[in-house]
DNA sequence: GCCGGCCTAAACAACT
DNA sequence: CAGTTGTTTAGGCCGG
């Protein structure tokens, strides 16, 4: 794969340059890339610009990796890059890149602020609901609260608030800071003069929630600095501590002067005690954060909306939640990454093409249009999926969430999709809407462009055998016949040792360019905190590196329990009302087989339940989502 | 260069 | 009549 990845790189680096060239097309204008975030970011400084900033902030953070990877940046495409890291390896390097980002930002003069706002916007921007679980555990952070484990300073009482009273209550609290106070931080390093008034409005768009916005800024100026290595690795490095800094005790409505850590220490020992008192305002600490997760939750759904919409106009900059499309163009799926081992990083998710910079048109864009080069960047080719052997139950059992929220086009085909899609079926069966619906619930890539790819999706159902079209009393339904999809995908795999290398290859980093790192840091955020970076060994890797190339646990499983006869998806029983079938369904039922791959599935996520879908398909109508 | 897989696009028919 | 569903064909890219 060494080998192969490698004329990948050669092959799609001249995507990857347009996309490249995109970007800097756009950025040089304000100080080119290389100018990073300190050459252009004096005086005014707009939105575009910011985005900009933040671009050129992604693309140097990601360079670093590469560079540890001995490669050159130019020569790694985001779809390289996707390739390289399993979406949890994503987003730890996003963490990464997040915390540099906003040491950068301190580098930055005072008042530019950039890169930080940008930075919350991509945080509101992720937090749809779907999303706003993972952003909750980070929240404390991101609002200078401390690290989720750590001793966040409470804030006064306040039972429910709004944005005013939010604002109030960063102002008593945590200590909305002074410009003096702002030029120590900076001066010690510590933190940064996000200027909230600037802030807010170098983003005017987002000016509804500029309250908000601001007291998040102006307690990022505590946070930020949870992000950085740095504060990660020297969290309590002599004279530091989350409820001490400049002098003076930050417990809400506190603010004693402590000359040195060990007064304060004495301090808070004395004072801040654990007794009703110093538990109340725990209390309230929570409920305070509590209702700014829910506040930014709206606030972020607005923005999602403003943005969305600023989106659809073909003029306008590349925005945040661009269309990530990781396993790239006409690369929906690119790699049928449907098993990677999951003790392994992450065998490329998809192969090369570039994310697409740039929507065409309003809000639907075509596949194509996705992409800078039309078929430049094929699509995954069945072969390398081949190759991995990727459990696409296990893929998205992992990467669950971050297929929801992200806009990254799933490293799947279209085939195999629709085969999960009918498998997590109760009945595994799905009419074609549902399984429009699931295609829309489980990945937001396809919550755009739905002419596009339901086509895809009808034109695949229609045209593999594996998907038999049954009709019942309640109309026509899909399934699978298991028998005629292994058919189509001979296991040729058999955990060559060259698979292995390559998976652990899968460790170099790549470079991500700027929309791509945008969109990343976008999916990312929700990710934060819900996935660890390598998963366990599992059942899934045991059987790659047997050599049970499948393409999902699902079908591993059933080669396991099957007895060597694939189970069929029907049953007489199941489809007695069928009228009309494609082709002749196997009639056998395996239950052990989709027990195992629930079992499996919901192994690591949330099973979307029956009732989620109707609860979706009610609430979450395909074409609504356009 | 050929072949097969995959994706996208489009045309068309049948059905609702 | 419009929209949905299903089928089919064509063209292109990519990997083997």
């Amino acid at each position: 794969m060494m080998v192969e990845s490698a004329s990948e790189t050669i092959r799609t680096t001249p995507s990857n340059q347009n996309g490249v060239s995109s970007l800097s097309s756009q950025s040089d204008g304000g100080g080119g890339r290389e100018g990073g975030s300190n050459g252009d970011t004096n005086g005014e400084i707009s939105p575009v610009d910011l985005l900009h900033l933040q671009q050129q902030q992604v693309w140097l953070c990601v360079c670093v990796p590469v560079s540890m990877a001995m490669m050159t940046p130019q020569m790694i495409t985001p779809q390289q890059m996707q390739q390289i890291l399993s979406p949890p390896q994503l987003q730890a390097l996003l963490q990464q890149q997040q915390a540099l980002m906003l040491q950068q930002v301190t580098d930055e003069p005072p008042g530019s602020v950039p890169g930080l706002h940008v930075w919350m916007c991509l945080c509101s921007e992720v937090l749809t609901h779907t999303a706003y679980q993972g952003i909750l555990l980070q929240l404390p952070v991101l609002l200078g609260l401390g690290h989720p484990g750590s001793n966040a300073p409470p804030i006064p009482s306040r039972s429910a608030m709004g944005p005013g009273d939010l604002q109030q209550l960063w102002k008593e609290v945590s200590g909305v800071q002074s410009a003096e106070d702002a030029l120590k931080q900076q001066q010690t390093g510590e933190g940064l003069d996000l200027s909230t008034n600037s802030t807010s409005s170098s983003f005017p768009k987002a000016n509804t929630h500029s309250n908000l916005h601001s007291n998040l800024h102006n307690n990022l100026h505590n946070g930020q600095s949870h992000h950085t290595p740095k504060r990660d690795s020297h969290e309590e490095h002599a004279g530091s501590h989350p409820l001490y800094g400049h002098g003076e005790c930050k417990w809400p409505g506190c603010e004693a002067l402590c000359e040195d850590m060990g007064q304060f220490i004495k301090h808070l020992n004395n004072e801040h005690a654990l007794d009703d008192r110093s538990t109340a305002q725990c209390r309230v600490q929570m409920q305070v954060v509590q209702q700014l997760e829910i506040q930014l939750a709206k606030e972020s759904e607005r923005l999602q909306a403003m943005m969305t919409h600023l989106h659809m106009r073909p003029s306008e900059p590349k925005p945040f939640n661009q269309p990530l499309n990781l396993a790239s163009s006409g690369s929906l799926l690119k790699r049928e990454s449907e098993a990677y081992p999951e003790g392994l990083p992450h065998p490329p998710t998809s192969a090369a093409a570039p994310i697409t910079p740039l929507r065409q048109g309003p809000s639907v864009i075509s596949s194509s249009s996705l992409h800078s080069h039309p078929h430049g960047v094929g699509p995954i080719r069945r072969r390398n999926a081949d190759k991995f052997c990727t459990p696409i139950a296990s893929e998205l059992a992992q990467n669950c969430e971050f297929y929801k929220n992200a806009d990254v086009r799933p490293p799947f085909t279209y085939a195999s999709l629709i085969r999960h899609a009918i498998l997590e079926a109760p009945d595994r069966q799905l009419t074609l809407n549902e399984i429009y619906n699931w295609f829309t619930r489980m990945f937001a890539y396809f919550r755009r462009n739905t002419a596009t790819w339901k086509n895809a999706v009808r034109h695949n159902l229609s045209l593999h055998k594996c998907f038999v079209r049954v009709e019942n009393v309640k109309g026509a339904v899909w399934t699978v016949d298991e028998v005629e999809y292994q058919k189509r995908r001979p296991p040729k795999m058999t955990g060559s040792p060259t698979l292995v290398k390559n998976m652990i290859s899968g460790l170099g980093f790549g470079s991500l360019n700027a929309s791509y790192q945008a969109a990343l840091a976008e999916s990312s955020l929700t990710l934060l905190n819900s996935q660890g970076l390598v998963n366990p060994s599992s059942a899934a890797s045991l059987n790659m590196l047997h050599g049970m190339g499948h393409d999902d646990v699902s079908s591993t499983v059933e080669q396991v329990n099957s007895n060597g006869s694939c189970s069929p998806t029907l049953s007489p029983q199941q489809y007695g009302h069928q009228v009309h079938v494609k082709e002749e369904p196997t009639e056998v039922q395996d239950d052990s087989r989709s027990v195992s791959l629930m079992a499996t599935v919901t192994q690591n996520m949330a099973m979307p339940s029956d009732r989620d879908d109707h609860d979706l398909d009610d609430d979450l109508p395909t074409e609504e989502l356009e």
